[in-house]
DNA sequence: CGATTATATTCGGCTTAGCGTATGTATGCC
DNA sequence: GGCATACATACGCTAAGCCGAATATAATCG
């Protein structure tokens, strides 16, 4: 199969890497599964407004969920495109050097690390790395740190 | 200096690059400066769309112009964020991979062989590779805000 | 000067994005 | 069943994008 022949709308995966929000989850989501309720504690932002964005990054076929029980975790997808999964992974990398990425990854680790500190997260499951979880057909991605 | 730690918003290239008619005329930038005639033709869209998408591309940063006489030619600039700059690279070497994008540039080099067939284009200046024009740095744009 | 050419901007309408708020849905627990 | 939790979606709003059509600007030509 070429990967230049299919007709693959490089604007959409564009249209949904233009918020600073959605940017913000995936920089998260980078090499691991995360719960809903990450998104919403590391990122001070109302829970609808995270699902928001993470529904818009499911439609653009960006990321996938799984649910687990009450839970829901996110995780990447590698686009069909070749081109456009290059794209991808160069944006993950270009995230990793902004102050602010680097931040919401310092939080992250902190709330893994002591869950208990943050009553939100009391009894949820935490990141898991990708590949660590059966996903019964949709590939997930693995970009390098 | 640190690449990263500038604090230049992807999510506005991202913005930028999320329009089929604004990826098309990178494509036919790509590598050259191209008269404003030019994208008209090989597009075929109407003249005030074609110069409102410039308009937008010269806005976020990605493209440059330069006036010569009646016309104005348009190029691209490198953006100043490393990261970015390597997302545009990667962004034009997806596009070479479209049918559609090929077609234009088909249609553009048969367009600069034969001018004459196209009355649209008389007289019009040939595009030039990028570096054969002088730019007098950043004097080339005289346009209003 | 006026006329023509090339390009840019404005205007009005339509569509979509993004937000806060409220509500719906799915699951688990008693 | 009833209730709580975790998440998703609908609603109403404002802002912005995109378009065609009309108009403005800038340079050239006679």
């Amino acid at each position: 199969m070429n990967p230049g022949s299919k007709t693959y709308e490089l604007a959409l995966l564009f249209a949904a890497l233009a918020d600073r929000t959605r940017l913000r989850l995936l920089n998260l989501m980078n090499g691991k599964e995360v719960c809903v309720c990450y998104f919403v504690e590391i990122l001070q932002q109302s829970q609808p407004k995270i699902s928001r964005h993470l529904a818009y990054l499911r439609r653009a076929g960006v990321v996938a969920a799984r649910r687990e029980g009450k839970w829901m975790h996110y995780r990447m997808v590698a686009p069909p495109h070749a081109g456009a999964a290059k794209i991808l992974r160069q944006t993950l990398a270009a995230l990793q050097g902004e102050k602010a990425m680097q931040a919401d990854l310092a939080r992250f680790s902190r709330a893994c690390r002591r869950p208990q500190k943050l009553t939100a997260l009391e009894g949820a499951p935490p990141p898991l790395p990708v590949g660590a979880v059966k996903t019964c057909g949709t590939a997930a991605l693995t970009f390098r740190r």
